[in-house]
DNA sequence: CAGTTATTTATAATCATTCTAACATGATAT
DNA sequence: ATATCATGTTAGAATGATTATAAATAACTG
């Protein structure tokens, strides 16, 4: 049902593919995207690396986090009310569910819904790919239970 | 089939009974809003408002926005690769299609919507209301167009 | 190894948004 | 009306995530 999390010698061998250098930094940005089960942020992968590689620049981690997403390997996620861009490591078609409350994001993975994007690209003729991204604003389980 | 776009007075009726003062730089921002035909931000309101009311401080758009924005009047989009917040006048349940290359926003209202929704609920056992938002990333027929 | 290019680093700059504190305005009650 | 008080506005400063800059470093090529 979920799709596998990529690899770390995948994601590596796509950077070297694409002509860019395999640097310690970049392996270890890499490692912290996958070490996060989640959808973090540049500034939580930094903090992550503070402890193993306490020299890593902020910049180094920003640059690193464009470098994949020019690449399509992860997808930046802009939230309403986060001020930070959040990372998905999945590129897979799926739906963000987004906690309006609380901002916790969840991935959903259905079969359908390329069924459905195409009709919300028959009604706007834009040229929808379900792996562009799709972000549905709700309430998330624990929010709603304190209602 | 497209929802009629709000009028100033239902607006301002509703700063008035949510106890909000319905001051004369409210109206403009609201006429401002309306008069966009878009998905406008805090900049390009002040900017178009500067010619009437060239004393108009950002500080009040911004503030309006929110008000507005917590009275559930307007809906916050913010969107990959922009970096100003926009703003969605249209708070009926709709798709929000973004595009990936040039950043248009357009408004999409179809049936098919609940389906969506009903669909990716299950799946994440989040509440999702269509009127908290929907975005689908994509390419708008002129960037597609262009490839 | 030498030369070239890409990458990293620290730091400064940018810029949308928010905060602050003084002032103005509108509502309310005498 | 007038005083009072809460609310809104303003200019300007502060915040803070991200990006740009320029010097130093590391990786590839021949």
């Amino acid at each position: 049902m979920e799709p596998a999390k990529p690899q770390l010698n995948s994601l590596l061998a796509k950077l070297e593919e694409a002509g860019k250098r395999v640097t310690s930094q970049r392996i270890a940005v890499c490692e912290a995207l996958l070490a996060h089960n989640g959808h973090p942020t540049a500034a939580e992968i930094w903090q992550h690396l503070q402890g193993q590689h306490p020299a890593m620049s902020q910049a180094t981690v920003y640059n690193t986090l464009s470098a994949l997403e020019e690449l399509q390997l992860i997808r930046a996620l802009d939230i309403v009310g986060e001020n930070h861009t959040h990372y998905d490591l999945c590129v897979h078609p799926h739906v963000n569910v987004v906690c309006t409350r609380c901002g916790t994001i969840a991935d959903v993975h259905t079969d359908t819904l390329e069924a459905l994007l195409g009709l919300v690209s028959a009604r706007s003729s834009y040229q929808l790919a379900p792996q562009d991204g799709v972000i549905v604003y709700g309430l998330c389980p624990a929010c709603s239970a304190k209602l």
